[in-house]
DNA sequence: ACAAAAGTGTTGGAGATACACCCATGA
DNA sequence: TCATGGGTGTATCTCCAACACTTTTGT
């Protein structure tokens, strides 16, 4: 086997997005390999790629998601790297690499990145001219390429971690969002239910939840109050 | 300025140590520049080190850390990569960084781990053999080189997030220890103080946390029960 | 006897939990 | 008028905060 000199650091994107049918991570389809020899059935993984020599990890993150999935302006977080020896050495991994790398056995330290969109304010198709980008069901997520199953879980707990803490909740929804969306998007992440009339004294508390003059159309049943998200008081 | 092709990558080890004046930070001294040009004053910095091409980023810490400081089987952890191009390129840590390094001006990303040790079951004055190995107070510490302020902080922030959830106290303190010592220990971490019956209520809830029959002994006041941490039990 | 830290219970308030019915809209 | 999700209040319980005195040891 041979071996390198030198290490590689890439940094991967885990891209939650979320709308009213639940909770997907982007994914992409490695089809780039117009080679001879694909893997059997082609692998789906992590939107990621190599850093450039000058620069930085989230500006590389911010690039590398852009330039995959044309995706701008997504907040993004750092919360592990990945550096197990063998973690790009895999036999399922190799035809890939080979067909996309100038050097495929290279050693290769990940930096990854969660981020965060509401699929209803993004294109939920995002430009798919990279080969196949799609956004996967996380229940429905199969085996990915090199480690990405276990980076995607780490990202999941980063998520799951922060969402109370940190206000990213707004980052998932529509920028005008209802109380009901509100409590289904936590009851996603955490994987647990709510009471309705507690959950909604605990938002009433928060003071950065503003209520809009504003309520739903066109739904088949009493129109919900519209909320929205403000940066400005953040007191608690 | 020279600009390289390749990157490094390195890890970092900020290694708190805690006794009963307080919790400390293990910081090496910048004295192997046998060189001629040595910074004004030498600087102290984390211990830390390239990693090796083969090498997982735990092991590197753990490596780096014995070889820097004869400690071993210490507790790390992960907590964040520090990318900024920059970050080994300020003028006062060109002079070292010429005198140890084959390559001074390359780019280095690394990876911080903090560590946690009791002083009391490990040596307080490590092995100074590779230069001043010394324990320093939180309050004390002035500034480092690179970035290792900011990673300092982080790696706080790391170990203030997890002590209440992640049953880490007991790295930090004997084997044996009075519910003081762990009551001090809370408050100097998490930088607030504690009503000692409401702690102590607290801690009988810990089931992890088991009296031994035995109690302190040669103190000159009442003698205090003895606790050991119990990883067995770990129901909540 | 004194100094020094160990050890121990109760009360009041705040926050969490559990729970069921009426309302506004579109079809 | 019916189906659908929106919206609301109260009682209980658990958890947290506040608070002061007695005990054991060494000197």
């Amino acid at each position: 086997m041979l071996k390198n000199e030198t290490l590689h650091l890439s940094v991967d994107c885990v891209v939650f997005g979320y709308d009213d049918s639940g909770l997907k991570v982007l994914l992409i389809n490695q089809k780039e390999a117009n080679n001879e020899e694909v893997g059997q059935n082609p692998m789906s993984q992590l939107p990621g790629d190599l850093i450039l020599i000058d620069e930085g990890l989230e500006a590389a993150a911010e690039r590398v998601l852009f330039e995959l999935t044309q995706l701008k302006g997504v907040y993004l977080k750092q919360f592990h790297a990945y550096g197990d020896p063998n973690r790009v050495k895999q036999l399922k991994d190799r035809a890939w690499l080979r067909s996309v790398r100038t050097q495929p056995e290279q050693r290769v330290i990940t930096v990854g990145y969660f981020g965060l969109v509401s699929l209803q304010d993004h294109d939920p198709q995002p430009a798919s001219f990279a080969g196949g980008v799609e956004w996967i069901d996380l229940q429905n997520v199969g085996p990915l390429a090199f480690d990405h199953n276990e980076i995607l879980d780490g990202a999941m707990d980063a998520l799951q971690n922060q969402l109370e803490s940190h206000h990213i909740s707004f980052e998932l929804l529509p920028k005008k969002f209802t109380l009901s969306q509100l409590q289904s998007l936590y009851e996603v992440v955490l994987e647990k239910k709510f009471d309705k009339r507690n959950f909604r004294k605990n938002v009433k508390r928060m003071s950065h939840v503003v209520p809009l003059d504003e309520k739903q159309q066109g739904v088949m049943h009493k129109p919900a109050q519209l909320f929205s998200f403000n940066p400005d008081h953040l007191d608690d």
